[in-house]
DNA sequence: CGGGTTTGACCAGCGC
DNA sequence: GCGCTGGTCAAACCCG
């Protein structure tokens, strides 16, 4: 992967986790033009707008490590974003994206292991929405994953925070999930 | 037995 | 304040 972008790539192409950006290098290929200066790259497409917001270190009020270098998308997932319940804890709203695919299974297997942690029905969709959470030690990167009812061969998952380790099992797949993700137009 | 999944309960945010 | 909804927890369960 080339490290086209340094603010929105924390680590050096070298020592990149390939997996780890992956949604990332989905957005740097689709819209790595649309940069402005304000430090979010910003996608028009027909009446909405997708932003990106730039690469970033956030810590928490207790000081303990959110994430960094994240790169974000808020489209459709527009609801309590980072609402965790500790209490206590002051709620940081976690930089996420999201993206959609075309598959008939809905767990791409992008080489991270991740633990399911729930399933919710959700409003206006006949699919179950999966939350699930890496399984790696230290790392608090969660991602949902959602058939779309009105096109169920989409399925759209949405990546919060940045994997701190390197993929686990490198896989042929990932250059394959690359080639067929896509960013639809909202419905 | 350890790790992952299922599933109902719980909690917080938001809109009315 | 109340109800709805999304997100998370955690006990029970499953499986290799």
């Amino acid at each position: 992967m080339e490290n086209t972008h340094p603010k929105l790539f924390p680590y050096s192409s070298t020592k990149t986790p390939a997996a780890s950006l992956l949604p990332n290098t989905m957005i740097m290929k689709s819209f790595y033009n649309n940069e402005n200066t304000d430090g979010f790259v910003e996608l028009k497409k027909n009446s909405s707008e997708i932003h990106f917001p730039a690469a970033d270190v956030l810590t928490s009020s207790n000081g303990k490590r959110c994430e960094e270098g994240l790169v974000g998308v808020e489209g459709e997932m527009k609801s309590s974003v980072g609402s965790g319940k500790r209490k206590g804890e002051k709620k940081i709203r976690k930089p996420r994206f999201a993206f959609h695919t075309r598959s008939q299974v809905d767990i791409l297997d992008d080489g991270y292991r991740w633990r399911k942690y729930g399933q919710k029905a959700v409003k206006n969709n006949k699919f179950p929405r999966s939350y699930y959470r890496c399984t790696h030690q230290g790392c608090y990167v969660k991602k949902q994953v959602q058939r779309l009812s009105r096109d169920e061969g989409i399925v759209v998952t949405t990546y919060e925070g940045m994997h701190v380790h390197p993929v686990e099992k490198p896989t042929d797949n990932f250059e394959q999930i690359l080639s067929q993700m896509q960013i639809y137009p909202p419905f």
